[in-house]
DNA sequence: TCTGGGGTCCTAGGACCC
DNA sequence: TCTGGGGTCCTAGGACCC
């Protein structure tokens, strides 16, 4: 048996609990650059603003509706996580870190008042960290998921569900024949791994509910599409297939892109945004003891505007490495072969590839032993000067030289304080 | 004017091997 | 007239997730 805990609109819950104010109004958080929205409020939803919406598309609504844009502030998001998931684990044994808001919860069999228990939960992460979640509870984790679609739904919408299923859902109390209503009102596109073009495909089928979809045959279904499907199918029916992964999997491959604030057409700025971006893409590789043994670099021109466009990458083989000056070296050398001037470009990035753990670099040196031994403590220096006094204290040189002379940096214009990680910006409590 | 970032897994087809 | 069988590895593309 599992359970979910999700946090609602997890980034604007975020905002609301040190900002009460925003509390009942139409919120979105935007992604980066200010682009586009990637969270929102019930009443930003029901406003019809869509998921990744386009910014300059729903401006308008904050004068004619009240609506409130704030740019994302992922260090608050983060910490707020870490708070919520660490509370999320008192409701069983086992605990999956799925994402920065959801948390499977495992080895709940023989727990006795389980629903109850986990409305303990959701009061606790309510009060001790300001986020209101829902929790659903079922035998298999594509039904915990289900499970919590509903709690979430029967909260937004009341009336249209038992009043008894909101916030809370534990779908193995539920009586068959109410069960089978549950999943009846279910699209069939909410279903966690099926996605809009499985979803089109079963429509034409007939298949428009979570429960049409589990009257399906399994061995048709993998045949018909595949055993991706059919193991949804499977889980839809009670038949666990996918377990509960306490320890995170190393990455296979990491990734550091973004978008430019404005568009670049110079090799200087590329040179130091994609020395940035290997930076911090070794960063996250020597924090899981990795080596990395291909980096790629791309550029490319916006792919929403008419006329010609430019996108260019490269993969370069490494002898397997995790040292931030050798990662620059490669990702500049990657750029400088594939730069071309006359781009109006928005975008870069630097990708490192064909990660293997730390055993296999150092066997393929044998004979560099000491001197390998010196870049990872030099390495290690680094990451700890950088975690102690803040990101990019110490750097390579063609990072370049200040934040405020950046040409390609962000857009930002509306974050929020990082109120809990940054002690000049912890809020203060007045008598 | 203005559209994010970071991942995973599966499959089909080609190259290559004996 | 007539052309095997079985396997691995790699890559590109598609689909999905948050």
């Amino acid at each position: 048996m599992f359970a979910l805990v999700d946090g609602n609109n997890f980034y604007v819950s975020c905002e609301r609990a040190f900002r009460p104010s925003l509390e009942g109004l139409p919120v979105v958080v935007l992604s980066n650059n200010d682009g586009c929205a990637i969270a929102r409020s019930n009443e930003a939803k029901a406003l019809g603003i869509k998921m990744g919406q386009p910014w300059f598309e729903i401006q308008h609504m904050q004068h004619q509706h009240g609506l409130v844009a704030l740019s994302a502030n992922f260090a608050l998001y983060g910490d707020i996580s870490d708070r919520m998931m660490s509370l999320a684990a008192g409701l069983g044994p086992t605990q999956e870190i799925y994402s920065i808001d959801e948390s499977y919860i495992g080895g709940l069999d023989g727990i006795r008042d389980l629903t109850q228990r986990a409305g303990a939960v959701r009061e606790r992460i309510l009060q001790w960290v300001g986020i209101p979640c829902c929790i659903g509870i079922a035998e298999t984790k594509t039904l915990a998921k289900l499970a919590n679609h509903i709690a979430k739904d029967a909260e937004r919408k009341p009336g249209s569900y038992p009043a008894d299923l909101a916030r809370i859902c534990n779908l193995t109390e539920q009586p068959g024949e109410r069960r089978r209503k549950l999943l009846q009102a279910t699209a069939v596109a909410d279903v966690w791994g099926v996605g809009r073009r499985i979803a089109a495909q079963l429509a034409e089928g007939g298949i428009l509910t979570a429960w049409e979809l589990t009257q399906l045959d399994a061995g048709t279904v993998r045949r018909r599409w595949s055993v991706v499907l059919e193991r949804t199918v499977r889980e839809l029916q009670g038949q666990s297939c996918i377990a509960l992964e306490a320890a995170p999997a190393p990455k296979q491959t990491i990734a550091c892109t973004r978008s430019f604030g404005r568009t670049v057409r110079e090799l200087p700025p590329l040179l130091e945004a994609v020395s940035e971006f290997a930076t911090r893409a070794a960063e996250k590789l020597r924090m899981q003891d990795g080596r990395a043994g291909q980096l790629q670099v791309f550029i490319h021109t916006s792919p929403h505007r008419p006329g010609p466009r430019f996108y260019r990458s490269t993969i370069l083989p490494l002898q397997p490495t995790a040292d931030t000056r050798r990662l620059v070296a490669a990702a500049t050398a990657g750029l400088r072969a594939i730069y071309e001037p006359g781009h109006d470009l928005v975008k870069a990035g630097v990708m490192l590839l064909d990660i293997t753990g730390p055993e296999l670099g150092q066997a393929a040196l044998p004979l560099d032993e000491p001197a390998n031994r010196d870049h990872r403590r030099l390495m290690s220096a680094m990451d700890a000067i950088n975690e102690r006094f803040g990101k990019g204290t110490v750097h390579v040189a063609s990072t370049g030289q200040t934040k405020s002379a950046k040409t390609w940096g962000m857009r930002q214009e509306r974050r929020t304080p990082r109120y809990t990680t940054e002690i000049s910006e912890v809020p203060l409590a007045r008598a």
